[in-house]
DNA sequence: ATTAGCACTCACAACAAAAGAGTGCTAAAA
DNA sequence: TTTTAGCACTCTTTTGTTGTGAGTGCTAAT
């Protein structure tokens, strides 16, 4: 064959398209047979298991044991999706779908997140995730305290991403509303675009100095802007349709199934994993691609969502390896698509009510 | 038998909760051998075998199939559980535990609750729930409007048991700080301490005719704080530590399982059914008793957290029917007790830093 | 009222046999 | 040289058979 020097002959990535193609669908190994009638090639079943031993050997394909058909291996799914994929078109109720409901979700960034993955999840049928990537270094744009009570107020504080984070703080004796005053400012003056590593004590002393008599207020304001920042830093992530992943042969085995619900809960795995992806365009790992081992059998397909160059937040899709991925794809990219449209409108149209950030 | 009029014979209890012990602990039927052996009763199998088929028959026993041991229906365990069960006493490293962690995430009520949540998961071994109730008619103490830019700001509404609320809000023309706090002054004389249904047109009229040539800007406010309203009177519901009910064989019936994963998704059900309870003290849901079709298999324990007389919250624990009660009340009762002085501490002994109230 | 004894039931495990799906290989055809 | 038909072979899955064991219900004796 003259083009087999580089990659496949086309006849063999036919084949291979079209066992991932019905092993995604039937999720059971696929054999010669299958292939021929759902395929239209001018050739017998016994050319395509040649083709399909040859595949086998250069490492696209695998066989689960001697007599059954072959199953896609990671490599040849990574193939797949890197060459063979063809673009779902989303149907115009999908499309619908998307734009109504996100739109009635309208609001903090974190309700538009968490209604993406709940959509990702109804539409793909697999289990949908919203992120709230760990940031480097949190800095706080802005702070306000509101007075509740002569030993009650608020602190509110305003992060450079629009997030915005509040704390109750009781404290022992009595403020007045105009040193409440008078320490807001204070913070905003000293605490702001400063990243928590360099709130000092030389820093916090300076500001005790200046407060006057309300000096002991300081501390525990600055005390809870601390965790706060922690918290910050921390990230978030929420998931959505669990119930889906049972529908799954693959998660039929209970111990497998079981990891996988922990790492979900544990959260903190999939938020390293994505919070250090770089790549803003959609991310596919497929199975051991991802340092998580507990998703060997798994697929992981997110996308991050950018506002002003910053990586705000990321929706995505976990599912068995062999996903759809041309759906997924689609889904996601429709997805932050009107998000991101949504985070423009609000900025550039200047539409009327709210915005996305906390 | 004299007592046998009101209730069970004294045997029969005895009988009764040997067998929900061992069907707690074991999860399948119990026979009269076994029970013979792990309990000092000085009568013979015949004899038990006799009494299991009393007590089957008044209901408190089921019989999977004809040479099965018995099971408890759930008529028995709810006789188990009101009048049968021992007091369980946590372990000394069981309280350590509650009283670490739970202070460690000292901080908004919003993240105990979770915290407690996650808490009780561990030590149960079965899935932990955190809710904030639904409240009938929520109303807003306190607005504040923080300035960012000329056509950005944020509302911060605070509620009337201390959550708070943030929206962005971005305008079409520009607004002055001064103006702003007009508006925030303006909110907080005529909109506070009013439930949502009483927010009229003719109150917006009239709130607009005050404003002047700010008037505009009320407009959008209003709207916002309707979104908000709404939003807290839909209750919030977390779920932690699903994975765990997986080591249950009553749910390795994959369906079954599906749909409580679903139910527990849904959250809507499980909050109601929360959000509905008047009784403060521990609430004890088995099988068909909660009106949630899905969970006749499972059983659903919660205790309200109690602030100022009102519920704020509500922790819980699903599993099995057959769960561990004296385990999870005992749980149960710690975790809430520890809340519940957490949330006074905070308004007597002022401590210092942050209380509960999102 | 209790108990020993025994026949009976029913789920479950173990094993065997049969069925099916799919392959690899060989030898002929193109 | 590539393709194809044919067939033997392998391995899983299904089905059926048979034992085994746990546990009961009943009867007759204590």
């Amino acid at each position: 064959m003259s083009s087999e020097n580089r990659g496949l002959t086309e006849r063999k990535k036919q084949i291979l398209k079209a066992i991932v193609d019905a092993h995604i669908e039937g999720g059971g190994p696929v054999g010669s047979k299958y292939i021929l009638q759902n395929q239209q090639l001018k050739c017998s079943s016994a050319t395509i298991r040649n083709e399909m031993a040859e595949l086998e050997e250069m490492g696209y394909l695998e066989q689960p044991h001697a007599s059954a058909g072959r199953v896609p291996s990671e490599l040849g799914l990574r193939f797949y999706v890197d060459t063979l994929l063809e673009h779902y078109a989303m149907t115009t109720h999908e499309i619908a779908q998307i734009n109504n409901l996100l739109r009635a979700k309208m609001g903090e960034l974190d309700q538009i997140l968490k209604a993406a993955s709940n959509l990702a999840s109804n539409l793909t049928n697999y289990t949908g995730i919203a992120i709230k990537p760990k940031v480097s270094s949190v800095s706080i744009a802005k702070y306000e305290a509101i007075y509740l009570e002569p030993t009650h107020y608020i602190l509110v504080a305003v992060t450079s991403s629009g997030t915005v984070k509040t704390k109750h703080i009781r404290t022992e004796s009595e403020i007045t509303e105009e040193s409440l005053a008078k320490l807001a400012s204070l913070l905003n003056t000293y605490m702001t675009r400063i990243p928590a590593e360099q709130i000092t004590l030389p820093l916090l002393m300076d500001m005790e100095a200046r407060m006057g008599e309300g000096a002991w207020q300081v501390g525990v304001a600055v005390k809870t802007i601390y965790a706060l920042l922690r918290e910050l830093d921390e990230g978030e992530m929420s998931v959505s349709g669990i119930n889906r992943l049972l529908q799954y042969p693959e998660y039929s085995d209970v111990g497998h199934l079981q990891e996988l619900l922990g790492t979900l809960e544990k959260k903190e795995d999939i938020l390293n994993l994505v919070s250090q992806t770089q790549n803003d365009d959609i991310n596919i790992m497929i199975g051991s691609e991802s340092q998580v081992k507990v998703m060997n059998n798994s697929a992981l397909v997110f996308k991050p969502i950018v506002k002003d160059g910053r990586t705000v937040g990321a929706i995505g899709v976990i599912g068995p390896r062999r996903m759809d991925y041309a759906k997924v794809l689609a889904t996601l990219e429709g997805l932050s698509g009107n998000i991101s449209n949504m985070l423009q409108e609000n900025k550039e149209l200047n539409g009327g009510t709210s915005d996305g950030g906390n």
